[in-house]
DNA sequence: CACCGATATATTTTCTTAAGTATATCGGTG
DNA sequence: CACCGATATACTTAAGAAAATATATCGGTG
């Protein structure tokens, strides 16, 4: 299974144990999910979208098109590049960008807490097959 | 945007709120998730494996494909089915299908909770384009 | 015993999405 | 002023998932 940028408890043992995902919707759809917002760490780590995407193992095109919709969503760009120059070009974040990596790395580490208490509440492993839930008459 | 089994807080405003996805996670990937449960809960309502997935827009084949992945997992079958006889045949949940909605719609619940928690803690519209977070000097 | 409506299963087609490829552009630097 | 590495954008290709299609099977019923 790939990575789907969901949220797990490791609990170690072979039940069942839940996993969510997490984002913030806009008109478009997604605005902020984890993906999104590795992304945004990346560029402010390469100061850079190719060497950001490269990390990902992410088609450049893939990370502009995310950046276009987030920028476009924000109403005002996440993300300031500049073409040419001393490397060529780079990017680094807006302090919009920087906000929306707090913004959702705050609610995202509420979100693993819940998960969690789920999983206490759950058990080891709640699910058992009700084989003979009724015994015969 | 289709349907993506996502659990949303209607908060009426314009801006930005969030979504989750939860789901039960085993060997091969999802046991039990939305759409899953949403598929069971029709088959108990319809006795009908075809009737269920034609409810839900969904092709006979898809709808099978989950049913052989939740009996899989769950090492015994949740929806007992036959075929010929008065109807032609039919699908009827098993006590193990039956048990199956209770925990999802239970821990389903939780977690809708949850999501509306988080969005209270967000209000209105958290996020706000810092034009100019830093005023000129 | 043919018919019906459903399960069961394989095969093919379509659709969507991501990846890949190509190219133009920018602007410091040697 | 050619080169470099990055942004910016269009276009093509490939992969994966979902749908559509086809067919075999079952067993009670008229």
């Amino acid at each position: 299974m790939k990575d789907n940028h969901s949220v797990a408890n490791e609990t170690g043992d072979k039940g069942f144990h839940w996993r969510g995902r997490l984002w913030l919707e806009g008109e478009e759809g997604t605005f902020l999910g984890y993906g999104r917002v590795v992304l945004l760490e990346r560029i402010r780590e390469f100061g850079s979208i190719s060497q950001a995407a490269k990390s990902m193992e992410m088609s450049y095109k893939h990370a502009w098109d995310l950046l276009e919709s987030m920028n476009r969503q924000a109403g005002c760009r996440l993300v300031e590049t500049c073409r040419g120059g001393k490397h060529g070009g780079g990017a680094t974040l807006s302090p919009a960008g920087v906000k929306a990596i707090a913004l959702f790395r705050h609610y995202h580490d509420k979100f693993k807490n819940m998960l969690a208490e789920l999983d206490q509440k759950m058990g080891k492993l709640e699910w058992k097959r009700p084989d003979r839930e009724l015994p015969p008459a």
